[in-house]
RNA sequence: GGCGGCGUAGCCAAGUGGUAAGGCGACGGUCUGCAAAACCGUUAUUCACCGGUUCAAAUCCGGUCGCCGCCUCCA
């Protein structure tokens, strides 16, 4: 099966060939340290992952790269606000960088350079653009001359004409072009800043990722991703730098994540309805956002709403019911009796359904990372189990261990499904016991209680405790082995 | 103003030429004292609207309406 991607310079699904047979080279554009991360940066985060583990699951050998941007505006701004040093500031949100995206199961990537690890580099690639006549000094500033550069608007599909008709950058007499960005800002007093051939100063913002792409990945990267906002003018900006300077493809697939809104308006600072990763796992599971995010396709925008996370959440535990279910009954079996001789014909056809998921779930995977069909995939193969599981025969195991064993394959590579499912039920219970007015002793109590009334055949009064505990969102269910109760 | 995207059931959401995945919810059934969970079944003759191309369109083309993003820092 070949993978097809979509590519934002071609704007079509193409196969993902790389340049080398069986490795591959990829860049994700990392934050800026200067804050807490929130759910766009999680979305983001949470999509290349996935594709970094889907990659490495179809047996390439991937080189990810993923970088902090720890010298920009905004953190000297906000090392300036706290007084401060800005190492300090870019210090403190990588830690917390590296908390938030741990809770969220990322997988490290192969290198994480910092720009303020990679002057030299950088200094050198400006340098080197400035003899082949694409950028120019001004009083310690170094500017990219975008009209140098024919190629310039072909990632964002927008024409130099185009562009200045309707600019609304502020004019700086000292550009060649308004649009020309600058590759190196000559130092203000209380900045962080280098030598270099045009004084003190620092990197702009685009040649960070030219440069430390270059460095780790070579002249032309496979896969170059981010969130659709750094199509322009971040990473058009870096294909005028890399293409250039190399003069050759700087990347084969551009890969951009669509957006997160937030109870359907833009998330932004302004409107004070910024979500942090803190935030959100304070409230909900990691693998229930992750399930979350990745039950919609990562170019389409996404909602997040309390509604979307409550189903996400639900659903989680759907899923981990049925593992529990399984584990319970397997764990007796032998490893070995995964076969499938003895079947009934019922029994034989989930069988064959479980041996089959995992070329259902690469083909969806194949298109494009289509996690939501990939998902609804898990779904199928859920109520499969379920029915087995429901009333299991002596030769139950075989097809369970089978059913079993694609669950963790598959969610392995979305990062989902990977606790033990009792735990996992466990935690969700604590949370939610945390949130009643009950204790578990009064409603064990209340239970109690009940039971005595239902062996009185007092219905009533059985009825009315189990509509009180309802009433506080507990739900109690009665099977063979007694009640049981659960928060819902 | 320029560029781009989107509009699929009550809700969420796949599907980009071959006759509408999946989930939530709802309804009916099995089970239960009643429930819950789980399972079974039903729930879009139709994909914003109008016109066109085609043997065939949610998918392609043209137009209309509505929503959104980018063009300035942004995942």
């Amino acid at each position: 099966m070949s993978l097809r991607v979509y590519n934002t310079m071609t704007k079509k699904k193409e196969e993902l060939v790389p340049l080398k047979k069986g490795r591959i080279g990829m860049y994700a554009c990392g934050v800026t340290v200067y804050d807490l991360c929130h759910i766009g940066h999680a979305r983001s985060a949470v999509v290349f992952d996935v594709i970094y583990r889907y990659l490495k699951h179809k047996g390439y050998d991937v080189t990810y790269v993923r970088n902090f941007t720890d010298v920009d505006d905004k953190i000297i701004k906000r090392a300036q606000e706290e007084g401060v040093g800005t190492e300090e500031i870019a210090a403190r949100y990588i830690e917390e960088f590296y908390t938030d995206m741990g809770a969220l199961g990322l997988l490290a990537p192969t290198v994480e350079p910092k720009a303020t690890e990679h002057i030299p580099e950088m200094v050198a690639l400006v340098q080197q653009l400035i003899e082949k006549g694409h950028a120019y000094e001004v009083d310690g500033d170094v500017y990219y001359a975008v009209e140098s550069f024919p190629g310039y608007g072909k990632l964002s599909k927008r024409s130099l004409d185009e562009m200045q008709a309707g600019a609304r950058v502020e004019v700086d007499e000292r550009k060649r072009n308004p649009l020309d960005f600058a590759l190196w800002k000559a130092t203000k007093p209380g900045e962080p800043s280098w030598q270099s051939p045009w004084g003190e100063g620092r990197p702009g913002w685009h040649i960070e990722c030219s440069a430390m792409s270059q460095k780790y990945l070579g002249d032309t990267l496979d896969i170059h991703g981010g969130g659709k906002d750094l199509i322009f003018p971040h990473h058009e900006n870096e294909i005028a730098q890399a293409e250039g300077a190399t003069g050759r493809p700087f990347v084969r697939f551009w890969l951009h994540n669509g957006f997160v809104n937030i109870e359907k308006e833009k998330m932004s600072k302004s409107l004070g309805n910024f979500l942090t990763i803190k935030e959100i796992v304070k409230s909900y599971h990691p693998e229930v956002v992750r399930l979350f995010l990745l039950s919609r396709h990562y170019r389409s925008p996404v909602d997040f709403s309390t509604q979307g996370m409550e189903e996400a959440r639900r659903n989680l535990e759907r899923f981990y019911k049925t593992l529990a279910g399984i584990d319970e009954i397997i764990v007796q079996t032998k490893e070995s009796d995964s076969a499938s001789e003895g079947l009934s014909p019922e029994e034989m056809a989930v069988y064959r359904r479980a041996e089959e998921f995992s070329t259902h779930f690469e083909e969806a995977m194949d298109d494009d990372f289509n996690t939501a069909v990939a998902i609804a995939h898990f779904f199928e193969l859920s109520h499969d189990l379920n029915r087995i599981l429901q009333d299991p025969s002596p030769h139950a195991p075989q097809v369970l261990r089978k059913g079993r064993e694609a669950f963790a394959l598959a969610g392995k590579v979305l990062g989902i499904f990977q606790e033990d499912p009792q735990d996992f039920l466990e935690v969700e219970r604590q949370r939610k016991i945390e949130q009643l007015t009950l204790t578990p002793k009064e409603i064990e109590k209340l239970i109690k209680e009940r039971n005595e009334a239902r062996k009185n055949k007092n219905w009533a009064r059985a009825d009315e405790i189990r509509n009180h505990l309802a009433s506080q969102g507990i739900v109690l269910e009665d099977g063979p082995q007694g009640t049981t109760w659960r928060v819902e």
